[in-house]
DNA sequence: ACTATATTTAACCACATGGTTAAACATTAT
DNA sequence: ATAATGTTTAACCATGTGGTTAAATATAGT
């Protein structure tokens, strides 16, 4: 199995699907953190932190500024953007459903008013 | 580690990181399939093609009707509602961060001209 | 120069994932 | 009853994932 998560829908969905990342792009919704910042919640090493942020990055959906010895994370929520357009596409299409069953519901009443 | 997709959000974004099971959505979107018309543009097994759609199952995405030993599987694509709210947050962010862009701007050109 | 701080990298581990093939199961057709 | 069809399950394999600890790297403070 060679698999890179080279797509970037692989890459943010995959970067999504675990809480740990979501709670950090949550954190960072309240601005720009270091990764000890990041880290504090969590009762893990800063290795495993590490990894998580730097698949945040990879994805695109955090960015990183180095000063020094310290990184600074913010997010990039617009990175999101083709994942959120992505989903889009299905929002319309159960929207769609619940518009005929509105629709069907609707109807009905119509025929059992002219019973 | 001890990890069982257990939360909606983890299996939903679990789900969507793979071109095959977004595939097999894409291709829901046209009504419903028999597992074997689902495998049909994957190189792959019957077994394999069995496991994506599981997932696709356990996360809400999929329904399956089983008549007879033909299996149909048709899209719940309102289970990715909540998916798709939780990105919501995010575009408003990022819509928010536009929003302040083009603000900025705006005073730059006022500035310019009362200049 | 020495030490402390912020962070990453390397090596490792247990378990998950995505695939395989072969066998089992359930139903339909002959 | 036998065979064919549609699908899942079991056992297996290579690689990925998410964590660990220990060491390396880079910078800042004394």
């Amino acid at each position: 199995m060679v698999k890179h998560y080279s797509d970037r829908l692989d890459a943010t969905f995959h970067a999504l699907a675990c809480p740990t990342r979501r709670g950090m792009l949550a954190s960072l919704m309240s601005g720009e953190k270091t990764v000890s910042a990041l880290a504090e919640p969590y009762a893990m090493s800063l290795a495993a932190v590490s990894k998580h942020i730097k698949k945040l990055e990879v994805a695109g959906l955090v960015e990183r500024k180095v000063e020094g010895r310290t990184h600074y994370c913010r997010l990039n929520a617009k990175n999101m953007a083709e994942a959120h357009a992505w989903m889009e596409r299905y929002r319309r299409f159960w929207e769609g459903k619940l518009d005929l069953l509105e629709a069907l519901l609707e109807a009905e009443d119509r025929e059992k008013e002219t019973k």
